[in-house]
DNA sequence: ACATAAAAGGAACAAGTATTCCGTTTATGT
DNA sequence: ACATAAACGGAATACTTGTTCCTTTTATGT
């Protein structure tokens, strides 16, 4: 195994006191210590678009220029830390998902929507991370975000059914499952950045979506 | 991250001496000797298929009933055990693919191996991570049968792509890409084992695939 | 049976990295 | 300026898992 990847997993199974070991943002806040709070939001934010959920976390304090410890205090796990940037995406999705759901066009609605979340994934590795780990959002606080962007999704996934333009087989777990694997697929074969080969596998994905109405070939 | 999968990396670096740590067969091998190998090829194409490469060696030599010296002594590397269990597969998918060379129907043999590949990663774990790693076969030694592999895949998607019967916009990496994201689509979300989502996946891609001749809906 | 080289086993080691702990530094109100 | 709680930094800790090393066991030929 040459591969020098960082690793995915070894979080500590049950960190041994979560109480008041990070801030309880909820009441005042030092200057500084809102400040390095962004820094380390902006360090992350870059850095998880970048390499993804798998840097080891001090990468991101040096970036962020704090220390370790200093992250741990305003973010319980890396984990948390990693959803606070991730919500950010999905709230912009989401936003754009519901603007479109008025859209004239069910059929190019929808498209718009897939080939929106695709793109994202394409060039911002975080995204493509928050998705591969199936729970796009854990948190219980922000469950509302994730529900939000599911039934944005299903929305427009069932008007553009209606309108037989796309295959009324599939549903939402199945786009989301399509959209997942899409994502992954560059990840491996050297130059992730071959964007004519990802436009084409979209390009496939999205035929293969289309509604063949009546004249299906015969097996 | 409460997840308990097991961890993909972090194989040491540059052993310190491959020389001979483990048995260079290539000329006797004594009766238990021989009979512990096969265990663990055994034990090893058993828990890869079910695992992945993820899993512990030790859970391997358990399953073997060895000790872990013992599967070192016989494979250099974690890596060089699970290619010796995976080189099977594909010898065993290849001929499938040469034989399908001469099939009548181009496009139905080039749908047929496209369907084999898929069902046999659905149901094996070492087929799937093997893909993964982009590295079907890396031992030079068995250059030859990655080769044949990627020949026969290429020769049928060529011959497939002059019938018509699948766009011609396509090569075999974008090929190698589309199976290794299907592939991967279910290993997310809970329940890998539903079989219906998986062909729905499956046939999504398929008609993508095929050629769309002249009638094309606008976009 | 015996000698001996082959083989087995598994404790110890190496490495990567999330998380904690605690001594030091600093912002803030008086 | 000062006191003091808040915040910081980063070495130490914990834990996982691939690989090595060396002692003990065993197959095999005589």
């Amino acid at each position: 195994m040459t591969e020098k990847e960082h690793s995915f997993n070894q979080m500590a199974d049950s960190p041994r006191s979560n109480e008041d070991n990070f801030v309880n943002h909820s009441k005042p806040l030092r200057a500084d210590a809102k400040q390095n709070r962004e820094q380390i939001l902006k360090a992350a934010q870059k850095i998880f678009a970048e390499k993804g959920l798998s840097i080891p976390i001090s990468e991101i304090a040096n970036q962020a220029g704090v220390g370790i410890g200093t992250i741990y205090r305003h973010f319980p796990t890396k984990e948390a830390l990693f959803e606070a940037v991730n919500i950010n995406y999905k709230q912009r999705l989401t936003s754009e998902a519901k603007s479109l759901m008025n859209h004239v066009d069910p059929g190019k609605a929808f498209f718009d929507l897939f080939s929106r979340v695709l793109d994202e994934g394409f060039t911002n590795r975080a995204w493509k991370d928050a998705f591969k780990r199936g729970t796009l959002i854990s948190e219980t606080a922000n469950l509302g975000v994730l529900q939000d962007f599911q039934s944005a999704i299903a929305n427009l996934l069932t008007r553009a059914q209606q309108a037989k333009a796309v295959r009324e087989d599939i549903d939402v777990q199945d786009l989301n499952t399509l959209l997942f694997s899409l994502l992954l697929a560059l990840e491996q074969q050297g130059d992730a950045s071959d964007i004519d080969r990802f436009h084409r596998l979209v390009s496939i994905a999205i035929d293969g979506l289309r509604c063949k109405d009546a004249f299906n070939k015969s097996k």
